[in-house]
DNA sequence: CATTACGTTGACGTTAACGTCAACATTTAC
DNA sequence: GTAAATGTTGACGTTAACGTCAACGTAATG
């Protein structure tokens, strides 16, 4: 007994913050099939979660090949074992990723914030004709 | 004093696990300013750094441009207040896109895992033949 | 009922960051 | 000294994930 509202593509776009041509790319990739009405797509609650969760890989840098193979495991009957194993190792080769990124966010961080100190310094030397105190 | 050491394109295509043809396009793109002896290039440990800011940018997903900026930044003369502070915020955003991203893994990683259990469960069930205990 | 908004398909354009290949010169290794 | 490796420039190709039209039909609104 899943929710069984239905949305028209304009309705994803704006509650995802997506074009509908987008919306209309998975499709074409084969990512999204939603009913028709005549020739307009009537989409439902499943195909908004298959949306979620093709952002949701986006976010994490999955090709859109790759969130095909995600929904492919919420689809009974579609779920690969091998393919299974492929995403968690490739979940698990992300973790990595983040924390190689974080690191070196921190290093560069530290720089451009030394190098804001550089440049005030070299700015109050300027102004202040090189005083050493501030006169009272 | 800092060392002179001078490095052959490919040493640092090797070094570095890319192609000569990156180091090329860098240098294309004005990131990388080599001597040259005759046609042939010859990189320097300043211009080694530069690569590396450059790949430890590239990680973090910055374009080839924004690598520049950075470059810049350690180019006495070429430090504008302005790009700094824009490469300060983009730093940020990226830490907020992190966290998201850490968040997104953790949910995956908890999905693909029940998927796992969820076929290994099925698995045990069509081996068994239905069975709740294992005989002694 | 006219206009504006929204929907459709199909084709072609775009961008970044290289890859690939040609055609050639120069080193390096044996 | 000759073959294999490495270097050069220049041009064109590639890929993913859409954007941007065009040309058209349908729906909603005042």
């Amino acid at each position: 007994m899943s929710k069984n509202k239905t949305y028209k593509i304009s309705d994803l776009a704006t509650e995802f913050g997506i074009t509908t041509r987008t919306i209309r790319f998975y499709e074409e990739k084969g990512l999204l099939a939603p009913k028709r009405a005549g020739s307009t797509r009537i989409y439902q609650s499943a195909d908004r979660v298959k949306l979620k969760l093709i952002l949701r890989g986006k976010r994490l840098g999955l090709t859109l090949d790759e969130s095909l193979d995600i929904i492919g495991l919420y689809d009974p009957a579609h779920g690969n074992i091998d393919q299974l194993h492929q995403l968690i190792t490739k979940c698990q080769e992300k973790r990595t990723q983040l924390q190689q990124q974080y690191s070196d966010l921190e290093v560069m961080m530290l720089d451009l914030r030394n190098a804001e100190k550089k440049y005030q310094t070299a700015l109050a030397e300027a102004t202040s004709s090189h005083q050493t105190k501030i006169p009272v």
